[in-house]
DNA sequence: TCCGCAAGCCAAAGCCCTTTGAAAATTTGA
DNA sequence: TCAAATTTTCAAAGGGCTTTGGCTTGCGGA
C-alpha cells in the first residue's frame, strides 16, 4: 500500500493525504481523521527511501568509530554509551549508523557522510585536546555534538562532558583526607582531553596540600583490567609503595583489586582505591558498592547527547548546547584511613 | 553534481552514464573510461537515497537489540561482536543499523524493518532454545543469519555457533583430569540456547565419570563480574565447597577470582577455574593468560556472520550456511591439581 | 446580491537514480 | 555490397514521497 493507492481509496489527492498524515494545518479535521483511520486500516506506512529522497533528510545519525589494532574504541564504555543514544534514536524514529573505520580514514568517512547526506548528524567520540574533527565537521556543515570536549572548549560547538577535573580533584582529596599521601593515578590515554583534565584535577589536589607531584606515580593507558593489574603489581613491589590509587575506570580498578589481593593486601584497609565509575550497566549490582567512586552514567550521557543532536538537527539555528555534568561521590568499601 | 548534469557535460544519456559507472557490459570501453574520468573530475557520487528508492535495496543491515532493565544485551560481548561485524560492513560499503528496542517490541521492529525495506537483512542475537524470531523472519522474507542457533538447528536457516557443548565438556574434563570432583557451573541464562548446550556439555563430562550432577552447583545469570563474585562467595562458605569452577565468561571469572582472593584462597592452587573466553578485545594482553579457558573470538564471529549475511543478500537462492566453530583450550594460571 | 478571504483540496513538478524497450551506429558474413 | 547480427546509445517510465502554486468551496461583510 503506497500513498497513491491510499489516496485513491479515499478519493483524495496524494497531497491531502500526505499532509493529513504529517499534521499540516491546511487539511480539515474530519478529513484528517478519515485519512488516519484509513492509514491504520490498510496498514499504510510511508516508504523511508522515498521520504528521504523527497526531503533530502536521512533521519539517521552516525557514530564514526576509529579502530586500530592498538586501541579499541569499541569497549564496554562505548557500548553503554551506544545503548543510551540508541534509546533516544528509537524514541524519535531515527536510525543509528555505526561506521567502524581505520584511524586514518576518519576524515574520508566524515566527508563521505556529509556529501552523501546519508546522515543528518554525527556524534564525535573521544576528543583529543585538540581535535581536527571539530573543524572538519564545521566546514562540512554537518551537524554534530561531541562527547567530551577539546581543550579550547570555548569554540562554538555543542558538547556534553563530565567535570573530569573537579571529579578527580575530589577523588584525590578524598584519599588525602583519609591520610594518604602517596597516591597513584591510573589514567586513561593522556592525549585524550578527558584524561588530560583528570590529571589536572589530581595534580591540583596534591599541590593544594603541598604534596609534590611524583610523575613516577602517574600512568596512562587504555582503561582495561590488565592495565590495573600490571601497574598495581609493579607499584606494590616498590620500596615506597603508594597507599592510595585513583583510577579512571572500574575495569582498571578491578585489576587493581586482583593484584592487591594477590599480594595479600586488603582493599580498603591496606590499599585504598577511588575510581571513576561510568556506571557500566553490566557491572551494576545492589548493595554497598565495592568501589568508592566519583560517578556519572555514561548511558545517560549517550541518551542526552543524542537528544541534543536531534534538537540541533531540527533547529540548525539554535545556539550550541554545552553541558558540564558534575559527578556524585559514592563511598564504597575500597577506601579507608591510611595505616600507620 | 547529479547524474543529469554529468550526462549533459558528457553529451550522453543518463542511461549510459549510469551503466558505465555501474560496470554494465552494454557500454563501449572508451565511453566508459571517459565517463569514469569525468565522474572523478567532477567528484560525482550517486545519491544513496535515490539509488535506494530506485533499486529497492538499502545496502544496510540491522541488529535488533532487545533492551530491558533486567538484562542488558548491550554488553562487552555484544560490542566486540559489533566491532567485528562492523569491519565487514565497512569493507563492503554496507551500513550497520542498531535498533535498541524494548523486549516486547521486537516483533514490531522486525516487521517494520521488513516492510519499510530499510535494511536488506538482519543478524539475530542470542537465540533461545526455541526462538520465535526465526519463524517470523522467514515469513517476512527478510534475509537473516543467527549468531548461535536454536535447539532444532536442523531447520533451514543460516547460523554460526561455537560448539558450546563440546567446549564445556572439555573444560569440565580438564578439571576432572586434575582430580577435581566437585565442580560448579556458572552458566549464562539457561533460557538461551548457548547456555543450555553448555550445561549439557558440563553434565555429560560429569556423568561419563560417574559423578552425579548436583544441581546445587549450577547457577544461571547474566555473565557479569558481580555474579561470579556473589556465587563464589556463597559457595566458599559451604561445608563441602567445590574445588573447581567452570564459568561462561571471563567477566564472571574475574568475579570468581576476586571472591576467592578475598577468602584467602589462591586461584590455581586452592581453587581452579576454567572459563569460556570470547577473547574480548579489551581484556587481551600478552603473556601467560590468567585463565585456563576454552576460547573463540566473538569478534571473528561477528566478522564472519556479517560476511555470511551479505552473501545471503546477494545470492538469495544459495542454501543456508551453518558453521560450527570448535574452540581452543588454552592453559593458564587458574587451574591446578586438586589439593588433598 | 456580490465581493473578498479563508479554508480545504488538488495537479503536477521535483528529488535522483535504475531499467526497459527501442533506435541508431557499427561490425560481420556471404 | 547489402542484409543480418551486434554493439552502443537513448528516451521514457518507473520508484514513492513532499511541496509549490493554484484552484474550488463556503461564509461573513458591505
Amino acid at each position: 500500500m503506497n500513498l497513491k493507492e491510499l489516496s485513491n481509496k479515499l478519493n483524495l489527492s496524494q497531497t491531502t493525504v500526505s499532509r493529513a498524515l504529517n499534521g499540516y494545518p491546511e487539511v480539515g479535521e474530519k478529513t484528517r481523521a478519515r485519512v488516519i483511520e484509513a492509514a491504520r486500516k490498510y496498514n499504510y506506512h510511508p516508504s523511508y527511501s522515498a521520504k528521504r529522497l523527497a526531503m533530502g533528510k536521512s533521519h539517521a545519525v552516525a557514530h564514526v568509530v576509529p579502530q586500530s589494532p592498538q586501541h579499541s574504541m569499541i569497549n564496554p564504555h562505548f557500548s553503554d554509551f551506544i545503548a543510551g543514544a540508541g534509546s533516544t534514536y528509537a524514541k524519535f524514529g531515527f536510525e543509528m549508523l555505526i561506521s567502524v573505520v581505520p584511524y586514518d580514514e576518519q576524515e574520508k568517512c566524515y566527508r563521505e557522510l556529509a556529501r552523501s547526506k546519508r546522515v543528518d548528524g554525527v556524534i564525535v567520540h573521544g576528543p583529543y585536546k585538540e581535535d581536527p574533527r571539530i573543524g572538519l565537521l564545521q566546514s562540512l556543515q554537518l551537524p554534530f555534538v561531541v562527547h567530551g570536549r577539546t581543550e579550547e572548549s570555548n569554540i562554538d560547538y555543542s558538547w556534553l562532558d563530565v567535570n573530569n577535573r573537579s571529579s578527580f580533584k575530589r577523588a584525590t582529596n578524598f584519599l588525602l583526607d583519609l591520610g594518604h599521601e602517596r597516591i597513584a593515578l591510573l589514567n586513561g590515554i593522556e592525549e585524550m582531553d578527558f584524561a588530560y583534565r583528570r590529571r589536572l584535577g589530581y595534580e591540583a589536589a596534591l599541590t593544594q596540600r603541598g604534596i609534590e607531584v611524583d610523575s613516577g606515580l602517574i600512568f596512562s593507558s587504555d582503561m582495561i583490567e590488565p592495565y590495573g593489574y600490571d601497574v598495581t603489581k609493579s607499584l606494590l613491589q616498590r620500596e615506597n609503595a603508594p597507599t592510595g590509587l585513583v583510577t579512571s575506570s572500574v575495569l582498571t580498578a578491578l585489576g587493581v583489586v586482583r593484584a592487591a589481593q594477590e599480594c595479600g593486601l586488603q582493599i580498603g584497609k591496606d590499599l585504598s582505591v577511588v575510581t571513576f565509575d561510568d556506571e557500566l550497566s553490566f557491572l551494576q549490582y545492589p548493595g554497598v558498592p565495592l568501589f568508592t567512586s566519583v560517578r556519572s552514567s555514561i548511558m545517560n550521557a549517550g541518551r542526552r547527547l543524542a537528544e541534543i543532536l536531534l534538537d540541533q538537527i531540527d533547529n540548525p539555528d539554535k545556539p550550541p548546547v554545552q553541558e558540564l555534568w558534575e559527578t556524585d561521590l559514592v563511598v564504597g568499601q575500597s577506601t579507608g584511613p591510611r595505616r600507620v
